[in-house]
DNA sequence: AACAAGGTTTCAAATAATGAAACCAGTTGC
DNA sequence: GCAACTGGTTTCATTATTTGAAACCTTGTT
């Protein structure tokens, strides 16, 4: 049974975005039970049971002990007053070890702070994650302008800076499925708002090595950002330095795009040779030792 | 089948913290599935499947396909290369959901913004999560935040300001169980070395409202901490103040509890009244529209 | 060339997941 | 006050998935 499914979602802002559900590939019952997990992060906020099995193929009784197991594990919290369920704990601690070893975010450290210094303005790095973008760093400029961006938040690939960066670098059978997940949604009128549409873009970008978004996503928001490629020329990540098109422009940014590649290269390279501290490493395990209790809080 | 396990691991900081892997009540195919996660997570360092497969309890060909359903489904990341698996980019992309829904920090983060800004020190937002401190929120006093970097980490409950303010209000059934969990490593000299020893301590937090870490966890840091109660004086969470000796001592730190109670209080106050923004609500599903595809990268 | 270690696949038996339907609150309407 | 809901929880025979010992590859080593 294929529980394939798309959601459409709003973030707190009010921006519409595709998710997609890395689900089925009948990867069974694990499959199943991260699909409702994900699901029930892609509200945004805590739902019911209820509305819960509304939008979802699963019947009542499954669906049911699923989220029972889920919040059992921790990985998602129930609240009794108000009945609804909400992505756990579990995955802040467990995201933990994941943005510090799956991520660019360790190795880059050193090169956005500087970037972000040198600049003033806000820096982000990103990564590809299931044909979106997904932020895994980010350096505020010196006044926070709030933006729909921090850490683990996910964005468009095909109308963000750091989106087209990385996509202009993927090889083609990748870069068509990718295209073929995108939502295409209009946000601003800049925004491409098709597959052609795009890939003459990429095919610049690919040639000049650094992209931009033109107030695509956002209006009044602007970047320039370069992709961090590594040996064999395959996108790892991007990074991008963005501004406010009140503070800035197209051109001021364009400025940047050298120092940009070169922190992208230099992010590479560390890539390549980071292995991870020997001293992290020690681990023992002892089995059976104490009984796990429910956490009923 | 019983997966009970306990693993001891060190961070990259050299801390030995007791890490209980929440599994088994007999959650079946998710359950182990969960644990095998927790257990990669563990090492803090990508794993080959070997050392895998020697520290777990499941047959080679079992922990083979858990590994294998769990790098489908984005959890995990296999590097080619190295041949290792480490936590994936989905747990990143899940956590923020969880942070942004089941902790405290989005409620909090005015009110430590300010008393960061007023004291000029770290401040640190925490949890309770199976026995151990979660820390969800941090502010540096100089650099921004950086969320998965510091927010995620775990700490031991015994021994650090906020897990003893927590712990001071936990109802007594809970207690003894948490307090069954807790490693009791000796850290430094002053750290609490059983449980009789703590329980002391803890009658005299709940008299005070106010809990030291005095160098208990690390020779060098102490911090001053309230614990955040929900109106059935349930600890919800724990605020502190953090410094090292060197620039501060316990007097000074103790000057800061009335201002630390307040805005727990605050907090506290603000989240029993919280509601989600209704605007992030809408949210639309439907089925079978794309195929998912699986990310070789 | 033979060996070893790490990784992958097979297949019948054992186990766990499934879901229709019954059940059990609270709530609402009359 | 009763009856019909609505939303949530449990049951249980059926069905499908997981399980794991063993065989089997594949790659690197002596």
């Amino acid at each position: 049974m294929l529980v394939n499914s798309r959601f459409d979602a709003t973030d707190g802002t009010g921006r519409i975005f595709a998710h997609m559900t890395a689900v089925d590939k009948s990867d069974g019952t694990v499959g199943k039970a991260l699909a409702v997990l994900d699901q029930i992060a892609s509200y945004g906020r805590p739902v019911r049971f209820a509305e819960l099995l509304g939008d979802s193929p699963l019947p009542k009784a499954t669906l049911y002990r699923f989220v029972q197991t889920l919040t059992n594990q921790g990985m998602l919290q129930y609240d009794v007053e108000r009945q609804t369920y909400a992505p756990g704990l579990r995955l802040v601690r467990l995201a933990h070890s994941a943005w510090a070893q799956a991520s660019l975010a360790p190795v880059a450290r050193p090169h956005i702070d500087a970037l972000s210094h040198e600049t003033g303005e806000t820096v982000h790095l990103a990564q590809l994650d299931h044909a979106q973008v997904l932020y895994v760093d980010k350096r505020n400029a010196r006044d926070p302008v709030e933006m729909f961006s921090q850490a683990g938040k996910v964005g468009p690939a095909y109308c963000t800076g750091v989106g087209k960066a990385m996509l202009a670098h993927l090889p083609e059978p990748e870069l068509t499925t990718v295209l073929a997940q995108q939502s295409w949604h209009q946000f601003t009128p800049a925004t491409h708002g098709s597959p052609e549409s795009l890939r003459a873009e990429l095919a610049e970008i690919r040639a000049t090595g650094i992209s931009f978004d033109r107030e695509e996503h956002e209006i009044g928001i602007i970047c320039v950002s370069a992709p961090i490629l590594n040996s064999q020329n395959r996108p790892l990540g991007a990074l991008s330095v963005t501004g406010t098109t009140r503070r800035t422009n197209l051109d001021a940014l364009a400025q940047l795009g050298p120092r940009l590649q070169q922190a992208a290269r230099a992010i590479a390279r560390d890539a390549e040779s980071w292995v991870f501290p020997q001293s992290a490493a020690p681990h023992t395990m002892s089995q059976g030792e104490r009984p796990y209790v429910r956490s009923d809080a």
